[in-house]
RNA sequence: GGCCCCGUCGUCUAGUGGCCCAGGACGCCGCCCUCUCAAGGCGGUAACGGCGGUUCGAAUCCGCUCGGGGCUACCA
């Protein structure tokens, strides 16, 4: 029978550390892939916190898994916290620097007897666990090797097995926080059993790390995903056993779903980031609808700048329950977002989407064309598609004569363009004049056809829907040259 | 299985005992505008998971139940 150890009474510490309003929060990413929705939720609730606060938000890269990390993925979260206007303080932490730090708390924690070495394989583990739960107990160690003696210890490993580090949980009583959003989170210790701070290959564990640093840095509150609530109380249980008399505040944020209520995963739509970004929503909207997963402000406003929400932020307002991820109102909110940005701005914003598919084009019509789309666009990309037809070389833009079969009206297709070009002939190239063919062709009910031979069936459905930029101003932009030519081309490749 | 968290329109949410036969936004539907598609304007559809309690009065408090999610790793 193992003896009881004596933890400090968790429950009774004071829960704010370091000069009162003082704030110090990180975003703490694994460095295993590209940072999700999910992630970078995270992390924009900690930069509006610490932001509102007048506080500090650090970041600190947890790269204890060696293995699974990977520098293009630190690099890559960088640029993409940059990307989204969430500048940190400092220089990120890394926690593969830091390694001596966490495992000289390891020692001492053995010194104290509040961890202990263990020698179990993991075949052996997984036996104990499942003996455990058909015993009606919870799953996890049974804390065997808490009391070995130095010969133990000593036999174990001269038959070659490698020690791990456990840490030793308190065997009765309850562990107990209190969380900014959840309010009192309490559970038996008896249902925590004893885990490992440091791997058989002498490598930390991320609670060992995660202890270690929130306390060496002063971190203030931990602002986080519910899916690390259960494990507060062992940082808790870690922190003060490492011998700290404070604890910091904690707030769990609700999780972001999957259509379905599943989790957010590739088979919904884009999760990184990156994808965002790579098909043209913009910086200002995924931020701002982010931050509308999980908190309101008081007043109900919903398009608000990165400023405006760091001044109305509040933890306090933050939901409980898990939110969906609406692609449907991220694009809303992304069109709002680019109603709302300048004609110049605009501009510098979808140009590398154009230049990406033709190279560099005329500044002028880019601009004139963006002028045009940006009150009906819904992303940076879907913009650059209304004006396709504007930079496409011209053997590249052909109407497939099967698309022609399926338009109505095809019997008077000749009638129609002579008709077209009949007008563009005559006409000069002004707006005044090109108002003063709108009723005629419209009588004529070629807007379409003409459409569809100017401006290319690139975007537009043929099915009756097409997508794009005003028929007579387009036009003009095109040139009256390339227009005639593209209408004569196509009621050729009639026949 | 055990433990923890959560539960208001299809979705995101407002709501902390009477102001709520529940408000806003997205979506959807209709109308207006209109050369297409949008944008914009106007209008509409739609929810307190269920059952018990507490109370003069409950979406708001309590219990149970059902449902969803998370954790239970030598991942983070």
């Amino acid at each position: 029978m193992p003896a009881a150890v004596n933890l400090p009474d968790v429950v009774n510490l004071p829960d704010v550390v370091g000069a009162p309003g003082a704030v110090r929060v990180r975003f703490s990413p694994s460095p295993t892939g590209t940072l999700h929705v999910g992630g970078v939720r995270t992390a924009l609730f900690n930069y509006l916190f610490a932001r509102h606060a007048g506080g500090e938000f650090l970041l600190r890269i947890e790269d204890t898994d060696v293995a699974r990390s990977r520098d293009e993925w630190v690099t890559g979260i960088e640029r993409t916290l940059r990307w989204l206007g969430l500048e940190w303080d400092g220089e990120p932490v890394r926690q593969s620097t830091r390694f001596d730090r966490y495992l000289e708390g390891a020692s001492r924690l053995v010194a104290s007897g509040r961890a202990y070495e263990c020698f179990e394989t993991p075949e052996e583990l997984e036996a104990i666990s499942a003996e455990r739960q058909a015993a009606g107990l919870p799953p996890g160690y049974d804390g065997r090797a808490r009391d070995l003696s130095d010969a133990e210890r000593a036999a174990r490993a001269a038959e070659g097995r490698p020690a791990s580090i456990r840490f030793r949980t308190p065997d009765a009583g309850q562990a107990v926080f209190h969380d900014l959003v959840r309010g009192e989170v309490r559970v038996e210790w008896a249902t925590i059993s004893d885990f490992v701070i440091v791997r058989s290959d002498g490598s930390p564990v991320f609670y060992l790390a995660n202890a270690v640093d929130d306390l060496e840095m002063g971190i203030t509150h931990v602002i986080r995903g519910e899916d690390l609530l259960d494990s507060t109380h062992r940082a808790l249980a870690l922190r003060a056993a490492l011998g700290s008399d404070t604890r910091p505040e904690y707030a769990h944020l609700p999780l972001i779903l999957g259509d379905g209520g599943a989790k957010l995963s590739k088979r919904h739509g884009a999760v990184a980031v990156e994808d965002f970004e790579r098909d043209g929503y913009l910086s200002e909207a995924l931020a701002n609808y982010l931050a509308l997963l999980g908190w309101a402000p008081e007043d109900g406003r919903e398009v608000l700048t990165l400023a405006e929400i760091v001044s109305e932020f509040d933890l306090g307002r933050v939901t409980h329950s898990a939110a969906r991820f609406d692609y449907a109102k991220l694009d809303w909110m992304n069109g709002e977002w680019i109603r709302r940005l300048s004609l110049d701005e605009l501009v510098s914003r979808v140009e590398p989407f154009i230049t990406a598919r033709f190279g560099p084009v005329d500044g002028a019509t880019l601009r004139e064309a963006t002028r045009m789309g940006q009150e009906r666009a819904v992303t940076l990309a879907s913009l650059a598609d209304q004006m396709d037809f504007l930079f496409v070389a011209p053997d590249r833009f052909a109407i497939e004569p099967e698309a022609w079969a399926r338009v109505e009206g095809l019997d008077r297709v000749d009638e129609v363009f002579d008709a077209a070009m009949g007008h563009l002939e005559l006409c000069a190239w002004e707006f005044d004049a090109i108002g003063g063919l709108r009723d005629p062709i419209k009588d004529l009910g070629l807007s379409g056809k003409a459409r569809k031979a100017a401006m290319g069936a690139l975007y537009a459905a043929v099915e009756g829907r097409s997508a794009g930029l005003p028929l007579f101003d387009s036009l003009v932009l095109l040139g009256r040259a390339t227009s005639l030519e593209r209408m004569r081309a196509a009621r050729q490749r009639l026949g």
